[in-house]
RNA sequence: GGCCCCGUCGUCUAGUCAGGUCUAGGACACGGCCCUUUCAAGGCCGCGACACGGGUUCAAAUCCCGUCGGGGUCACCA
């Protein structure tokens, strides 16, 4: 029975690296019939922030990658938030005494520290002395009788290597000789990350460890941990880190100032803004950007789109393979065909995504995507008035594939504005109506040609407009950008037939009039 | 700096284990052309990489050695 976990930490809003390897952990649990645990990795306590896990665990609702045990929805292993687990975390620290693999020390912060930059001053590798080191109880006694306070530490050999076996990277040796004493437990009892890991891990029967190559170096310390607690050690699988776009740097929500600097990413941070600041949504840049996952919700992405690119963000299947549904992932998934080279996050391929599967929706899905939107930002009632139905319709089927995430729709929100509160793009309106001086007359004249036509679709709009050119001998640039202009504000926009049509009689002839008296003051 | 990992187009990658079919394939981006009432889309074409140096071999992106480069990690964070 295969048995992944992913170990989020509640300091901050769900990483969009860190869904990749969740990901890759959702998969392989799946493609071989097993569990995916969602465990909280919340010993640090005081750094938990609680609304991050809410944010985490909507993130993975919305994403689609359902786990099996863990958070909200139980299991044979409760509890799945590290800090519940102190009596386990505590035990395990008492057996590694007992075993000899590890020792109360009693050394202050300090202490180790001056030893530490010692070390570093004489350019010599460092190693705790093991000065403050209680090996009977008479020595405990002694530095307690001093006041000092004992954390537990591991008894890494002099000597001996530990070797990690790892299903992407192959074998990996670490000299013991070369890894430190870390300290599992503090004073108060409370344990570290590396035991806390490697016991919860293995109480909750995980299998396979899959997790960001970060983990690489530290992965030793949690053998010697599992081995001097007896474990049967899980298999090992340190996926390569998500990189910033156009670096090798491991990315992170922190340096997001540096990130906007590249113009595919600041990009697309700007199209989330726009449609954030249209909506009334308040954000906060470090909640609110490209390297969290929310973003994309929030903005209107689609979550199949998202994960199709995260999967191919260090894996592949073969050399022209790259859209999958979840059942293909999961059918095609390995481990083996990971790469070892971290991969950078390209904003711009994440759009490309995201706009072959938008356009792969109907209209009616489109429809129902698009309309929360309007709504937020006050175009449309809520609920929606019946004929909101049909005129969101043709909207979305003349913006064709120009909405590529939900949010978008705000750029076509002319069809609801007030005929006398329509604005006008200035230099679109300088070059089409003001500057050309047939510009005004013609559209006086197709005005009447309008007012007098009854049949108010785009086909017969298009008749119309090609008749009214023949009779003036115009060609069509002459009079359809200032019709363009006039009715929509707008120097771009879809068809401009479709565009009257949606827009009706009466506010096209509105919007013409108000645009000729505006050209003419 | 020590330890560890990694190195194919700008980016994601195929090919590396089992050397030849690789004058290195695909995708995104980019450039050009076509289509076109604008914008988008679409069609066609193009630009563009084996980090470097040695070796082994009839033959190396692929094997070996070295160099260089990038990164991760060295907490009483996770």
């Amino acid at each position: 029975m295969v048995r992944t976990r992913f170990a989020p930490s509640p300091t901050g809003y769900l990483h969009i690296g860190g869904v990749r390897t969740a990901l890759f952990n959702w998969l392989f649990a799946r493609k071989h019939g097993g569990q995916f645990v969602l465990r909280i990795d919340d010993t640090d306590a005081q750094r938990e922030v609680a609304p991050a896990l809410e944010a985490i665990l909507h993130g993975f609702r919305w994403l689609g990658l359902d786990w099996d045990e863990g958070p909200e929805v139980g299991g044979p292993h409760e509890p799945y938030y590290q800090s519940q687990r102190s009596e386990s975390h505590k035990q395990a620290v008492q057996k590694l005494l007992a075993a000899g693999v590890a020792y109360k020390d009693y050394s202050k912060p300090e202490e180790v520290q001056a030893e530490r930059t010692a070390a570093e001053r004489e350019k010599r590798n460092f190693r705790y002395s093991r000065t403050w080191a209680a090996w009977t109880d008479e020595d405990a006694a002694r530095f307690e009788a001093e006041g000092r306070t004992a954390v537990v530490r591991l008894k890494m050999p002099e000597e001996g290597k530990i070797v990690v076996d790892d299903l992407i990277r192959g074998s990996v040796e670490f000299d013991c000789a070369g890894e430190q004493d870390s300290v599992v437990a503090r004073a108060d009892g409370s344990v570290l990350y590396n035991l806390a890991s490697i016991v919860d891990d293995h109480e909750m029967g995980i299998t396979h460890v899959i997790r960001s190559e970060e983990h690489l170096s530290n992965t030793p310390r949690q053998v010697f941990i599992a081995q001097g607690l007896g474990y049967e050690l899980p298999k090992f699988a340190h996926v390569p880190y998500v990189a910033e776009p156009g670096s090798r740097n491991k990315l992170s929500k922190r340096k997001l100032p540096q990130y906007l600097k590249n113009k595919e990413f600041a990009k697309l941070n700007d199209l989330g803004q726009a449609i954030a600041a249209r909506i009334g949504l308040t954000t906060a840049a470090d909640t609110f950007n490209p390297v969290i996952v929310d973003f994309y919700e929030q903005v209107g992405f689609l979550a199949d789109a998202i994960v199709n690119y995260l999967l191919l963000l260090g894996w592949s299947l073969d050399d022209h393979t790259e859209e999958f549904t979840r059942e293909e992932m999961i059918e095609n998934f390995s481990l083996k065909r990971v790469n070892k080279a971290p991969a950078s996050f390209d904003p711009a391929k994440l759009l490309a995504f995201q706009d072959r599967y938008m356009q792969r929706l109907s209209v009616k899905q489109k429809v129902a995507m698009v309309l929360p939107y309007l709504q937020q930002a006050g175009f449309v009632a809520t609920p929606p008035p019946c004929e909101t139905s049909y005129k969101l319709k043709a909207i979305v089927e003349a913006a064709g594939e120009r909405i590529k995430v939900a949010g978008d729709i705000l750029d076509y929100t002319d069809f609801y504005t007030a005929d006398d509160e329509l604005s006008y793009d200035e230099k679109a309106f300088e070059k089409r109506l003001t500057k050309p001086d047939d510009a005004v007359p013609l559209l006086t004249k197709f005005r009447g040609v309008l007012a007098d036509t009854e049949d108010w679709s785009a086909a017969n709009l298009e008749a119309t407009l090609k008749s009214f050119m023949e009779a003036e001998g115009i060609g069509f640039g002459q009079i359809i950008h200032a019709l363009r202009v006039a009715t929509t504000g707008k120097a771009v926009g879809f068809g401009m037939f479709e565009t009257l049509e949606i827009l009706g009689k009466e506010s096209c002839l509105a919007r013409i009039d108000r645009t000729l008296e505006l050209a003419q003051s």
